[in-house]
DNA sequence: ACCTGAACACCGTTCAAGT
DNA sequence: ACCTGAACACCGTTCAAGT
């Protein structure tokens, strides 16, 4: 469903025939990242460079530049399309407000999930596309519609987030790494009282819990920030 | 104060003077942490690369994985190393628990800050040397001490290290790009109360507090662990 | 056993020179 | 204006061949 549009070189009287090329996409934002997004859930975003996305694309990498300051906006331009596919709006969920932000939240963290190299990618971002600020925006609702006081909700939506991105960061790579999984565990599980009197005494924990964990986090969180006031800005 | 080793080739019936070569330290785990602090601490974690490092050392990038298997047990390596400069020990803290925690986490977030790159590649890594594990120790100690059960101390204090190392990460990026940073706020500030309400009415909030942010943050997590239960395991 | 040169298979970004 | 080849200055990791 592209558009081709073949250069004519001005010495040419007439136009070149689609078969002398193959067909081509214009270069655009949106397509950049489209292909973007395909060659993410095909190889993973380590494959997700310039160049080979620029291989993918049939030009150089000198030609992403145009449209993309850096690999950095690259990257916020993925999420937000990634987060065209969830839907974002408080009346899409059920339930009271507690329960239709935690879930929110758990699709959000869903998503990263299954691409935690992306999610470190974004939390050092500061994303601002469209769908992620619709993200942003329905937390912020949730919460007044809780009660939260706007300060308490503004930090609380940005921790809230941040939580659920670096966890998708630390967990999924865990995943990807799969093996050294229990090898990783054993220092902790050898401890001695003696020397590690608190690791000795939670250690029956420590590895529990899984996927409910997150959400154990979000119950944290969300508590927290209700019966937390921040700090009051010095009166002027 | 190295010890110079060189090396006798079999074929030669008398030492090779010192003057021959410079005096180069032996590899030792021990040894290339510390030359790559120092490199972190000169150039960033950035410089910190395995061919960098084995140039610093006067060898080829091969040679370091005799020591580590990647460069992420680099990584971990260093962090424990800075974080011996640290005093863990809950004793080395005034104040009621809750105040030694919080300066506890606040005192290992303040080392990540400086070293935000470090921080990123801290939150794929499930540290476990012995500095780390003294901190974890003492969060569980501190938590113990506050009457929180084992179950939420150890599901805690995994979650209050993970969002210190992951605000140092985000934090800490940010200011490495630092002229950014209006730019970024814009879209946030911007927007129409019909679009996104919540947005609009969070908005005097969303960028305030700085540092305070943190302690905000600790405070909020402390608050919520201590009053929420984990999730009972099935009986068996 | 410990060490390493060279190779493999790549990177992000810039810039001068296209059309 | 938009696009790009080539260059700049690098990467992590492996492996065969040292000593």
């Amino acid at each position: 469903m592209f558009v081709t549009i073949v250069f004519v070189p001005a010495r040419s009287s007439h136009p070149v025939s689609r078969r002398d090329r193959p067909a081509k996409p214009p270069l655009t934002r949106e397509g950049i990242t489209a292909v973007a997004v395909g060659l993410l859930r095909a190889e993973g975003l380590d494959r997700v460079t310039m160049r080979r996305l620029a291989r993918e694309l049939d030009t150089g990498p000198a030609s992403l530049y145009v449209y993309f300051d850096n690999m950095a906006e690259l990257h916020g331009a993925v999420l937000d399309r990634l987060l065209a596919r969830v839907d974002l709006r408080p009346g899409a969920l059920a339930g009271g407000w507690r329960a239709r932000l935690i879930e929110l939240l758990a699709a959000y963290t869903e998503l990263l999930y299954a691409h935690p190299s992306l999610a470190r990618s974004v939390l050092t971002l500061r994303p601002s596309g469209p769908n992620y600020m619709r993200l942003a925006d329905t937390v912020l609702v949730l919460l007044r519609t809780g009660g939260v006081p706007a300060g308490q909700a503004a930090w609380g939506m940005n921790l809230l987030l941040h939580v659920a991105t670096a966890t998708a960061a630390e967990h999924g790579t865990r995943r990807e790494s799969a093996s050294a999984g229990v090898a990783e565990e054993e220092p902790w599980r050898e401890v001695s009282a003696g020397e590690y009197p608190g690791i000795a005494w939670a250690s029956g924990e420590l590895f529990t819990g899984g996927v409910q964990r997150l959400r154990w986090a979000f119950d944290v969180l969300i508590a927290g920030i209700a019966v937390t006031g921040i700090t009051p800005r010095p009166p002027p």
